[in-house]
DNA sequence: GAAAAGCGCACTATTCTGGTGCGGCATTTC
DNA sequence: GAAATGCCGCACCAGAATAGTGCGCTTTTC
């Protein structure tokens, strides 16, 4: 339902605490000290943000982590890609790709596989666009300040 | 991971069914005929949709469902909402919203509460700004510019 | 070599999603 | 008024994804 994983956001705090810290190798645990999160878990999260290219490891006693670039070139887009995989607002997969067979219940006659799938890139270019720098500098999310939503969102 | 739920899918698929099919009251089984939707989820669906207003429900032999209103003043937004509940980018509930104790694990000192909440509100606007009609009528996702080719013609 | 820190694999639990069954009610047609 | 058609509501099941954990191994510093 559109919501960002817990593996997520705690990848973004990891990394709001390192651009912090530009240039210093900071260790997991001086992160779970600082934030109320499962220590083990972020962990996990460290070590496939380091997989995806984002954050350098340094094993040993003087250990830990590190940016690989400065945070204003770091999108979100790359963050929630190394953490849940590329997103896919519908269930249909994107045109290029190679598709297994039955992917798509409706995949013949589909009236909204289209236009869905632009809306994908919408909201993806949104987060390519968003760069950590921006998180962790409190500032605006991205280059347009955004217009509030209308609806007040409530639960059911 | 940002995607919609086949609800949302179904739900998408039977209102851009009874958008072309305006003033009509055509029933659940007719959609469930054209598209390879299990048709008691359908059903399920279409009562969500009544529930919240945006189809209109009758009742007996000749019954069935109809669009309130036209389809360019039915946002995604209004769609997903009903399907699926408000969004939630981040597990962090809104800023303004009372909060049961323990929701935001990282609640008093998450750093990245405001930055999510924030992009929440731009992927919303975007869902609220994108209209059933331009989603039926096959044109772009954004408010305007509804171009008429009806299905996608490029497949797999 | 002990302590600190990251690495890798596997495993469990909880929640969400997709999907189904069944009985009941409302309305129209014949 | 009975039958057919179609919606309504509740409960239920199964599979997948997410959240979180255990444990032992390697690397580096001191």
């Amino acid at each position: 339902m559109l919501k960002l994983t817990k593996r997520t956001e705690y990848g973004l705090i990891a990394l709001t605490h390192l651009a912090k810290r530009q240039g210093e190798v900071v260790p997991a645990r001086e992160i779970g000290e600082q934030f109320p999160v499962p220590k083990r878990l972020l962990a996990e999260v460290l070590k496939d943000l380091g997989h995806a290219g984002l954050v350098e490891s340094t094993r040993g006693a003087r250990g830990g982590y590190a940016l690989t670039r400065s945070p204003e070139s770091i999108s979100l887009a790359e963050v929630v890609s190394a953490l849940e995989g590329a997103p896919q607002v519908s269930g249909c997969s994107d045109l290029g790709m190679a598709r297994r067979d039955g992917e798509c219940d409706v995949q013949d006659v589909c009236p909204i596989r289209s236009p869905l799938h632009r809306l994908k890139d919408r909201i993806w270019s949104l987060l390519d666009s968003t760069t950590l720098g921006s998180i962790a500098g409190g500032g605006a999310t991205g280059p347009l300040t955004a217009s509030a939503a209308h609806l007040d969102p409530q639960h059911r």
